[in-house]
DNA sequence: ACTTTGACTATAA
DNA sequence: GTTATAGCCAAAG
């Protein structure tokens, strides 16, 4: 019986790269920001508001500055501030970038700003369910 | 363990 | 409407 048992035990297990596992509040940062849908945006704020740590916007706008390092895509262009305002531009590259990919979405910006940032806003703590 | 860093925001004047 | 300021706090160094 544990002779046979033995059989199916594998010698030497390999050695396999270590699963990213994230729970880190950048990561639920990223993940949050995933779920925006395209032609919608959202504010640093409400992301923080969100994942229960309303005064936590900064970090929400520092964890952004990784976003581009992440593995799993984050739409960064669809986080803004509180004004509708393209606050994180200037960490694209070229800055430019974040306009023309909120554009090649349908959502348009003037002098920075989001046109009809109120309709477009895509609220986490509307939209999401448990 | 301590200090710095901010893509922010609420508030006040 | 505007600007200034204080509070915020997870990561990185």
């Amino acid at each position: 019986m544990k002779k046979h048992a033995e059989k199916h035990i594998t010698p030497k297990p390999p050695v396999v790269k270590k699963p990213v596992i994230e729970y880190s509040f950048f990561e639920n940062v990223y993940e949050v920001a995933r779920l925006v849908p395209r032609g919608r945006v959202t504010t640093y704020g409400a992301i923080a508001k969100y994942l229960g740590t309303a005064k936590s916007a900064r970090l929400v706008g520092y964890a952004m500055n990784g976003a581009h390092f992440q593995k799993q895509p984050v739409p960064a262009h669809r986080v803004i501030n509180r004004n509708g305002l393209l606050s994180g531009r200037h960490h694209f590259n070229p800055p430019e970038s974040m306009q023309e990919n909120l554009e090649k979405e349908g959502v348009k910006v003037k002098n920075h700003q989001v046109v009809d940032f109120e309709k477009l806003f895509w609220d986490p703590a509307k939209y999401l369910s448990i």
